[in-house]
DNA sequence: CCTAATCAGATTGTGTACAATCTGACGAAA
DNA sequence: TTTCGTCAGATTGTACACAATCTGATTAGG
């Protein structure tokens, strides 16, 4: 992680998934080169693995431009990512340790005490808390292809931002559903943790959709 | 597709699938691009992509190898095929047309007309026939999402190779279960259709682990 | 007024040169 | 014999130059 390549990927990506570069934005080569102080040539590196990734869509001879999300594709990426880290949370409630246990229940503590406010500043501070506590949840089910594809799924702007839609009622509901998730990991029931995931995961996208365009036709 | 580095990027992937570039191999761009009358520039881009597509492992200064597989991440790689092939499969109960059901009945008649003689000859024959066949299925679940997550956990070697390791008897049971899905898929029984797709795959993963790797720890 | 051909500027695609870094072999010292 | 340092060759990292292609505006023709 030293070449000047690799440091343009991480920070376009970052850049991305923070929603500075909104998707449908053109980039161009030279631009970021500029930026950098470096020629094209690490540059385009880092945009063709970005493409691979998912964050840029890239066509030949015509130029890169940052991933649009219409609501079919947000729709199938939530179900995508519900049965996946359900899956990670019924092997977390096998697996996990009284110590990882421990720090959810910090980390819950710690976005509770931000209350409940459904303002722009607590979204913000209270999205990274709840990225760090459904990181430790992932890390205890002990599957990295599992970790791996999850991250694939919520490195997205869209999911990042997912607070910053809730209303007052739909952020206690998420607050519950963190503690629920505790109580079925603390039983070391599956079952229990993988509903209790699903649920949450379910109840954010329709927030992110609104009702009527969630239908699972 | 017209660019050189995206023919060498098509070229090289096959390779590895059909394993003529065996895992651990060293790829070095000066022979890589000797090998197409090219110069390195593309080349490089190719092998950042195959690198991000977990195709090949790529370290900074160092080089690039051909991924290698151990057997627990082979075991990961399976329970997450089962994860989302079984999904898909219930899914493609719910949407299948008849048109597409009436191609599965005619892969699967092609597939069984060439006998359950375990050599590798037939194998071959067989592989192409059966990738289609899970392929029909996946379109017919309509999630663009999962079909591309499904193409990621399949376009491996081990997995491409399956059929070679396949005694009679467990060639019989394959079949068994294609048939079995079929009759799934008519009778539109999503939680049936996910089931008999669940024991495909996992049946296939402890033809290639061995029993006594397989554990779910 | 509308359509289509044309052209300049911008942008990407590839080749080549050289710098930075790594690898493995060889040899000297303990 | 073992260990460490050194060095040459190989390989990757980046810059730069030029060719190929695209985009959008402008203009000629209907």
């Amino acid at each position: 992680m030293e070449t000047v390549a690799s440091r343009i990927y991480q920070n376009i990506k970052d850049q991305i998934i923070e929603g500075r570069y909104p998707p449908g934005m053109r980039i161009t080569e030279q631009n970021i080169a500029a930026e950098f102080s470096s020629s094209r040539t690490p540059v385009r590196e880092a945009l063709r693995v970005l493409a691979a990734d998912g964050f840029l869509v890239f066509t030949p001879n015509s130029g890169t431009v940052v991933r649009e999300w219409v609501p079919d594709q947000v729709r199938e990426l939530f179900d995508l990512r519900s049965l996946i880290e359900s899956e990670i949370a019924g092997l977390a409630a096998q697996k996990i340790s009284p110590k990882d246990i421990d720090t959810l229940k910090a980390l819950q503590d710690n976005i509770e005490l931000e209350g409940t406010l459904a303002t722009t500043e607590n979204a913000n501070r209270i999205s990274p808390i709840n990225r760090e506590f459904h990181q430790v949840v992932a890390q205890a089910g002990r599957n990295e292809r599992l970790v791996l594809m999850l991250a694939n799924a919520i490195e997205i702007p869209i999911v990042q931002q997912t607070f910053r839609r809730y209303s007052e009622k739909e952020l206690r509901r998420s607050f519950s559903h963190h503690r629920e998730l505790i109580d079925a990991l603390l039983a070391r029931d599956s079952l229990w943790a993988k509903a209790v995931m699903s649920c949450h995961i379910h109840s954010a996208k329709h927030v992110l959709l609104g009702h009527d365009a969630v239908d699972n036709r």
